[in-house]
DNA sequence: GATGAATGAGACTTCATTCAT
DNA sequence: AATGAATGAAGTCTCATTCAT
């Protein structure tokens, strides 16, 4: 089936866009509530064009979050194609975790993630899940991981680190040192 | 050191500690973006009096959470007498993260612990910081606790764990899960 | 029963007659659309006052078209005192229709008359109708308004009239006509 | 006089016939505060055609109104043809009333007719003040309707008669008895 | 001529804060 | 000290109108 949205124009298709990649810095300089006219005036557009874009501030901050589940799924499948699957999975939860800092409210994104599953049934989110599910299961079957978690443990820890993270007043070694908590608390109990 | 303020009024002190009761309970429901005049109105108070006590919203927020911290410093005290030091630290993590949902934005109120102490001195953060260092000490000493993380990482570890279990749609079996793994993270490497 | 809304402060009663005799004049003059903005200028107030009296534009809307309610109950309980209940009732309705111009959207506040009593039951509403059927009744016991109508088909008609003569680009002669036209009708068929 | 508008392009001219229809349901159901955009995508065109062919709003809605003169003029003519003078006048009156409910501020076309002789000199209105005319004439000549009363205020009595019936609320047999008021308004005074 | 994206003034409402009572 | 009315900046959203495609 094909949606029935006829394709933007061109010049509108490319203020979504910035429209988006302006409020994703935007609100994570100020937090989500940051106002829609501030989004406005940095990308360089009328306020009625935010409006029109994303008749809400909620579907704006949804927009941005959708985008940014986009990316972290993408990133986790190029992982997942990766030789080492314990590896791939680490990499990817620190990764995005080191990245939390410079998007604030990513942990919101990701919550957001865990949740709407069970009410909004949102391809983008879908396709999140069952991307970070292949590179837990793979790291498991592998060993890599301990296996009496799933994906929802997964993404609360994700979310937790990365709010954690957020907090730009916390040294960057104390940062590592408490990601490296929760990485070994990932792994399996040696000599249990 | 004497403060110069002259002692409260019988009915202004009992106002204070009314409106702090108030606003904990009212900004742990909505969260801190709640009302002042909301505060106002459950304690029963005029909105003027809420302002002669914290001449700033900011000034409210930030009492609620030094109420916060001095009675997990005091829970923390109480732990610290305790036989069994692993336990005892075991105990005083999990309590905090497992109150945390009842108690909106708790996270908050421990990130700024971690965090004015090199801005405002506050002898409640002090003690804080003082209470917990000495509960983890004493783990660590026992050897029930990893030696190479210090306060700093166990309060950005409380913080992260605290807000992921804020979001109440997790399921209850979720967050013991992702707790466990945060505790297991915390103990020692068996067999390293 | 005594409500339990504590008297007004006396500057606040003030303003609050203030902003109803301001609203009263702007609607009348530019119609219920005219902005509460334009309200708050007017009466000097700011914009945030308005909204403490009259938390919403229908909120101020509704408390000016009872207090008319109020005032037109009044006039028609003083008519119903006097000698000739056939010409105290020709006087009201008259009356009515003559002060319309002056107050645009009149026609409005008694068109809710007539509906809400069935919705809302308003005490001003009801006395409204009780002043406004005492009025009728008499007159047609004494022959003077045909009998078979009651309290709706005279609310139809003075609102109808009403607007009618709201128009103010209609000469004072045409409506003076069209108003006999009506009263004529009113009045018992000689003949039949 | 010949006009120098070129005649539209055929699509053109659909299109204008089209927003016209549509632009009348669309006023006549929300009231004349719908939103142009709203017209538009009924109709099935770009908000830009609207303001093509409508200047304005307010053009828009004179044009609406100028149709539905139109088409009462047309029909006064139709009924000036029969037989019954007295009957084709109460007829077009009545029947003009019944049918207000189903097209919200059909008063307000009425009203422009009365008024915009002084303003602006249409074709249309002057049309449809002939058309009336001579069906009053015609029943005050067969001495059916009071010799009193002019076109102004047939037109008068029929703008307010049609707003009383434009609320819906008020049940049907009321307002035939209140019609029935202004109707027998309209007779000549018998036994005088 | 048609389209629909962009515009921006302006409407309503909220709320932290001030100040007269 | 307490009260609560007043304030007004700021936020979200609407919509008539313009203009590039």
């Amino acid at each position: 089936m094909v949606t029935n949205e006829r394709p933007l124009r061109s010049d509108a298709r490319r203020n979504r866009a910035k429209l988006l990649d302006v409020a994703e810095r935007v609100f994570a300089e100020k937090g989500t509530s940051a106002s829609t006219e501030e989004v406005a005036r940095r990308a360089g557009v009328g306020i009625g064009t935010v409006f029109r874009h994303f008749p809400t501030k909620g579907d704006l901050l949804e927009a941005v979050f959708v985008a940014r589940l986009r990316r972290l799924a993408d990133e986790a499948d190029r992982l997942a194609e990766s030789a080492d699957p314990g590896e791939a999975f680490f990499t990817f939860f620190a990764q995005m975790v080191r990245s939390a800092p410079e998007k604030n409210a990513l942990s919101e994104a990701l919550a957001a993630a865990g949740v709407d599953v069970t009410e909004t049934a949102s391809p983008i989110k879908d396709a999140f899940r069952t991307s970070v599910s292949t590179l837990l299961e793979r790291a498991q079957r592998a060993g890599a991981v301990r296996a009496d978690i799933g994906f929802a443990e997964v993404i609360t820890l994700l979310v937790s680190a990365s709010h954690g993270a957020e907090h730009s007043f916390t040294a960057p070694d104390v940062q590592s040192r408490a990601l490296a908590v929760v990485l070994d608390g990932l792994r399996p109990r040696t000599g249990g």
